[in-house]
DNA sequence: AGACAGACTTGCTTTCACTATA
DNA sequence: TATAGTGAAAGCAAGTCTGTCT
């Protein structure tokens, strides 16, 4: 694949060469030519540092803050925090009781003594004033004038084209994030144990620079230093600090468009591919091991069937206390689980309800094979409801397990190869050449959608979903009326036309029949739109299309029937997914 | 083997900005 | 010309997995 491909790189680099513009599109079609074998991830790289968050801004006078109902006013350490917590007294968070311990428990450590004295019950304060401020703040935003739009878009422009990008070997590329994120009030998701804390200010002092040591070092703002400046390649990121709600690193890294990601994604999808190869021996090895003697070995051939099937996520431990309580497969929990030996006709149901990534919940009821229940029954025995199903198993011997099947194998490669596979085979499945376009695209979606169900990838219902179907439906009425109209219009040209048999009466007969036919059509757009919206009201598609369905999939497929690419990627899919158009033709296989 | 740090991918929600419409 | 509704983009939390240290 690799040398095939390098070949037409060079073939469409020559073409582009001329052509200067295009370094985007030119850097994409020369990837190939740069890989490392050393472990390294480039040879120069070149940026201007992060952009920082404003400072804070005080409350003017008229906005107070009341203490017991009295006014009081805050020192500005304290009143900053405070503006964090105003800002959200709308949100449901801000009623939650962990998040205003929390909140409250890091507020007084920014408070002066004599604030702290007096401000002793978090009940007690009044930030209605704040609340009103932000309020018509944002108001006000929406209401400026076109000049002073225009004036914040230019002035976002420049930050974007003086610190948005870096040069890493010959390339310019895109950077992902370059700002540091602003203080605030940590929002964990589901219930979680910090949510309400304060995230503080980043300051240069807190920053690492990465670089190459023959670039122009970024300058830290006046009157202020780096945390530290290195030179490592063997990483991606250009700078990074230590966050202080889970003292994780975060790391500023370049957009899915450059050379450096759109190199991995491709990778992935290859090893995914190489699964393929394989995956029938695999499934049968793991077949055989659901019979071994050995409990870690039957565990595993479990754990790995449910990875697969059901395209569970590996399930790493957590510290507990320390975030949400979530699983994945390997922690799955006695409690996560239940057993039907016979259940509606069913023999052998297995009933899964957790909640896995971001607390979105887990729900599945399936019937599996004798030997899988059985093996499930013993793992059960003797347990407590906390107690861990795979009790001989993490996520660490599972993985070692899989290096030795297959070179790269790990257990989120099933999700990939899983997805990719469901995705070309529903297509094969979906995809009536006759169909029109519309019709074709609403197959894709629903293929994109078999995958999103089985990556489990939901999302709340739209605030606005009852409406916009409301709507949606209004506009369906309206043409329909529209279509009646037109059709009676077309039966009366119709007759008119044989009782005059006139030229004139012959081309209303036409023009009347082009209109029925025109309004048909979009009748029948908005009810495929009204469908594929019903039918997506609460999966999210965006997370399989930008990390599970191999590109050249849905490129192929576009190539095939004659869809236009821009129907299945808006433009930021395009550039991430560049690699791919470039490189699938018709005919391609995952 | 287990704990932990680090790097990178995945995932949902919120905000932004554009476009169609009144 | 303002507004509403929408898709795109931003934001950042929360996973996976590797490597190192003990």
């Amino acid at each position: 694949v690799k040398v095939e491909h390098d070949k037409k790189a060079k073939k469409r680099k020559h073409e582009y060469e001329e052509d200067e513009d295009d370094e985007v599109l030119l850097s994409v079609l020369v990837w190939e030519e740069e890989r490392y074998t050393d472990g390294s991830k480039w040879r120069f790289l070149e940026h201007k540092g992060p952009v920082f968050a404003p400072p804070y801004e005080p409350m003017p006078n008229k906005v107070r803050f009341y203490y017991d109902g009295k006014i009081m006013k805050l020192s500005a350490a304290a009143e900053e925090v405070a503006t964090f917590f105003a800002k959200m007294l709308d949100h449901e968070y801000s009623t939650k009781d962990v998040f205003r311990k929390n909140f409250f428990k890091d507020w007084r450590k920014e408070m002066t003594s004599e604030e702290k004295a007096i401000i002793t019950d978090l009940n007690k304060c009044n930030f209605s004033e704040m609340n009103d401020y932000f309020k018509a703040q944002s108001e006000a935003r929406k209401q400026m004038s076109k000049e002073e739009k225009k004036k914040i878009k230019e002035e976002n422009e420049r930050l974007l084209q003086e610190y948005g990008f870096c040069i890493m070997d010959n390339h310019k590329e895109r950077i992902g994030n370059f700002r540091t994120e602003p203080p605030g009030l940590f929002r964990g998701r589901g219930d979680h144990p910090k949510m309400g804390m304060l995230k503080r200010r980043i300051r240069p002092e807190d920053i690492i620079i990465n670089c190459s040591k023959d670039s122009k070092q970024p300058k830290p703002p006046p009157g202020s230093k780096w945390k530290e400046v290195r030179h490592d390649n063997k990483v991606t990121w250009l700078a990074s600090w230590t966050e202080n709600i889970q003292g994780s690193i975060k790391y500023i890294m370049l957009n899915p468009s450059s050379r450096i990601k759109g190199e991995k994604d491709w990778q992935k999808y290859e090893t995914a591919r190489c699964l393929k190869k394989c995956v029938d021996r695999i499934r049968t090895q793991y077949r055989d091991d659901w019979k071994s003697k050995e409990m870690r070995i039957r565990q595993r051939a479990v754990a790995l069937y449910f990875i697969d099937k059901l395209a569970l996520r590996a399930g790493n431990e957590k510290e507990e206390g320390e975030t949400a309580d979530t699983v994945g497969c390997c922690s799955l929990r006695v409690e996560h689980i239940k057993l039907h030996p016979k259940i509606n006709d069913q023999e052998f149901v297995v009933e899964l309800d957790f909640l896995g990534k971001d607390s979105i919940r887990y729900y599945n009821k399936m019937p599996v094979e004798k030997r899988v229940f059985k093996n499930l029954q013993l793992f059960l025995e003797n347990k407590q409801p906390e107690d861990d199903l795979f009790d001989r198993l993490n996520t660490s011997i599972l993985n070692k397990h899989l290096q030795e099947l297959m070179d790269g194998l790990t257990a989120k490669v099933f999700r990939t190869y899983n997805a990719s596979i469901t995705l070309q085979q529903q297509l094969k499945e979906l995809t009536c050449p006759d169909d029109s376009i519309p019709a074709k695209i609403l197959s894709y979606n629903r293929a994109n959608r078999a995958v999103a169900i089985l990556c489990n990838h939901q999302r709340a219902p739209p605030k606005t979903f009852e409406k916009s179907m409301q709507n949606l439906q209004t506009k369906i009425d309206e043409k329909e009326k529209q279509l009646s109209t037109a059709r009676k219009q077309l039966k009366a040209a119709k007759a008119d036309h044989k009782a005059s048999h006139d030229e004139k009466s012959k081309k209303t007969v036409e023009v009347k029949r082009k209109a029925v036919q025109r309004i048909e059509e979009q009748l029948m757009k908005l009810q495929v739109q009204a469908t594929d919206r019903e039918e997506n009201k609460q999966i999210a598609l965006g997370t399989s299309k930008l990390n599970y369905l191999d590109p050249r999939i849905s490129v192929a497929w576009c190539k095939k029937y004659g869809i236009p690419i821009e129907k299945i990627y808006n433009k930021t899919q395009r550039e991430k997914f560049a690699w791919a158009i470039d490189m699938a033709e018709k005919d391609y296989e995952f």
